[in-house]
DNA sequence: AATCGGTATGTTTTGTAAAACATACCCAAA
DNA sequence: TTTGGGTATGTTTTACAAAACATACCGATT
């Protein structure tokens, strides 16, 4: 009778990409959430612990692979400005988690039957 | 009608874990098919450029979280002696390319319906 | 008993990504 | 027209993982 000693599982890690690189994983899905409930690319990036240079690179690079901008920016106003997810960005958080959980499913599934 | 002004694709990365660790990844699989025909950790590791401190804690690693060694080293004879794959760890390589395929197939179905 | 290429491991050096710092510019609001 | 907190970037510093180096030990083979 087959026992396993020790349990295994799948850890599944998933990016969606552009043809030319990779364009959106978990850091940068969390980081346009940020964005989107504090306002701002400095704060979003502060409540991660995440420099605001590097917040700024990958907004730049997401928005170059995209079709349209996922995050645009606000001068001005009061607080002097500030940074807003667009449509098309919600839209990607979405999306990205919905793939992300229809495969931590399936790889769920095929962990129960995992024997090593 | 719907038209996607830029092809993208989900890209996935899988690991095998046991509860206190990561365990097998794509990298460790490749180190063990390399010792597996290389005959020794030394030229496993040199042939995909790694070091051969990197890849002995690999192992090392792999061991202490296997049911029973994955790698075993044999000392001495012809040429100073070397290591081999055990069976537990040609099943482990097999393993892990199995699930990464079913994985990755069901990811690419996914992958034809991903509009954003 | 000498040889040989490996294993196992500590120590030092190096390379590079991330963080930290600095600063010019932006513009609505007051 | 000054204020304020952002954006957008360049420059410097720091931290740390990876590589490189060094070496004691191993034991079948000859």
């Amino acid at each position: 009778m087959r026992r396993a000693a020790k349990k295994y599982s799948i850890d599944v890690h998933i990016w969606i990409k552009e043809e030319k690189g990779h364009f959106l994983g978990k850091g940068r899905v969390q980081l346009l959430e940020n964005i989107k409930s504090e306002g701002s690319i400095t704060r979003g990036a502060k409540a991660m612990k995440m420099s605001y240079r590097q917040a700024w690179q990958m907004i730049e690079d997401m928005n170059k692979y995209a079709n349209e901008p996922l995050v645009e920016k606000v001068l001005g106003g009061k607080g002097g400005g500030g940074a807003i997810v667009t449509e098309a960005g919600e839209k990607a958080i979405k999306l990205f988690y919905t793939m992300e959980e229809k495969i931590k499913k399936y790889s769920n599934e095929l962990s129960k039957k995992l024997y090593l």
